[in-house]
DNA sequence: TGGAGTTTGTGAAAGTAAGCATAAGGCTTC
DNA sequence: GAAGCCTTATGCTTACTTTCACAAACTCCA
């Protein structure tokens, strides 16, 4: 597949907007062709964006037509990786954890979270969703079976790092990192911080000065 | 309080990251001082980002000495407009919702969920936390008296529009979104989208694409 | 007091991303 | 089959963000 030297990390953030567009669309409209404009439209996007950043891949389009929705969903899901399930391990049973493991949404980004660890011996045994919580003993076995990439940390800041170090060790190559701290992983590692509470102070930040 | 006429977006997202590390060196360092270098270095972030985005609202440190630790935390504090509590309303009480309201980081940002909303007749008048969820009917009231600023989406996409109207209805200013979709508010109305998929898809997409 | 060593604040330069303008291809109608 | 209207692909321009370079301010020590 065609793919362009540099990408733009915000072409990579949208790439997964106009798949899920198109799942949309896919699902609920009798179209079969999509224009730029109208996805763009949809999701707030300048139609000149959304045409620039498919063509860091290939020419996915037809002039004066459009894209054909099916075909585009399926290099859209190619170029991201979702045409495939990826199995991860989740660490951390409390809420944000349980939260995540019911997320529906995740299954169709091809994230499929197989195993579940805790350290309170209270919570081993007990059941997320369809998945028995374990403890980190059995980490290693876990990602070596299922051949497990992505590991998800749902722990607090304080036992973040640890996690990290087991979870490498156990020979995960990326995680999603959902507690508020920088972790500090070996080179080659990918890391993907999901701090909500970014989110929360920059609305905050924006109501304290809009009038201003 | 000085605030130069344009502020880079990205600037605002790495605030909340500088106040968060000085209330951990306030908690558990005894220096009184820390420079831009160090900063940076806890955070991954370049020296010289962090004293421009600093300089965008003052001249907080001393030539030669650094930051002092207290006075800048209170002077991002302020700032980010965390200073103050906002209270804030939260629909959904799914999983995903309960992991929200005892989010423990929130509260150190500002942030206090006071109110919980569902439309699920099971679900009203159950505890969340200490919260007892409400009809929609009471959001009206419960937005004036307690005058809630701030709405907090936890519900399946297919609900989020219908959500936001009602928020908007009921008088809130600023909506944070859990819902993987779009929402259309009216002019004035800040929305912040906390999109996951995305987390995941582009960590996936960089697994994917590693070694090409 | 003065010189060496720090560290901030900031204008200027470099690097990145978005948007514009236009060429090229495609459909429809007469 | 030609004119008129669409829509994509993309080089170029404009806008935004980060990094560099250095003056200014401070500390410490002789």
């Amino acid at each position: 597949m065609k793919r362009s030297d540099y990408i733009p990390k915000a072409t990579i953030e949208r790439l997964p907007l106009y798949y899920r567009c198109l799942e949309k669309i896919s699902a609920y409209e009798e179209d079969e062709v999509v224009s730029s404009r109208e996805l763009g439209e949809r999701l707030g996007i300048p139609p000149t964006q959304v045409r620039k950043d498919l063509s860091y891949y290939g020419e996915f389009g037809r002039r004066g037509v459009g894209y054909h929705v099916e075909d585009l969903k399926k290099s859209l899901a190619k170029i991201l990786g979702i045409n495939k399930t990826w199995p991860a391990v989740l660490v951390g049973a409390g809420n944000l954890g349980r939260a995540l493991v019911n997320y529906e949404g995740f299954q169709k980004m091809g994230l499929q979270i197989t195993d579940v660890i805790d350290s309170d011996l209270d919570k081993i045994g007990n059941k997320v969703g369809d998945i028995t919580v374990r403890s980190s003993k059995d980490l290693e076995e876990i990602v070596k079976t299922r051949q497990i990439k992505i590991g998800i940390i749902a722990v607090p800041a304080s036992a973040a790092q640890d996690v990290t170090d087991l979870l490498i060790a156990a020979g995960i190559k990326s995680i999603w990192n959902f507690a508020p701290t920088r972790l500090v992983v070996p080179e080659g590692i990918i890391v993907r911080n999901e701090d909500l509470s970014v989110g929360i102070t920059s609305l905050i930040y924006h109501l304290t000065w809009k009038n201003e």
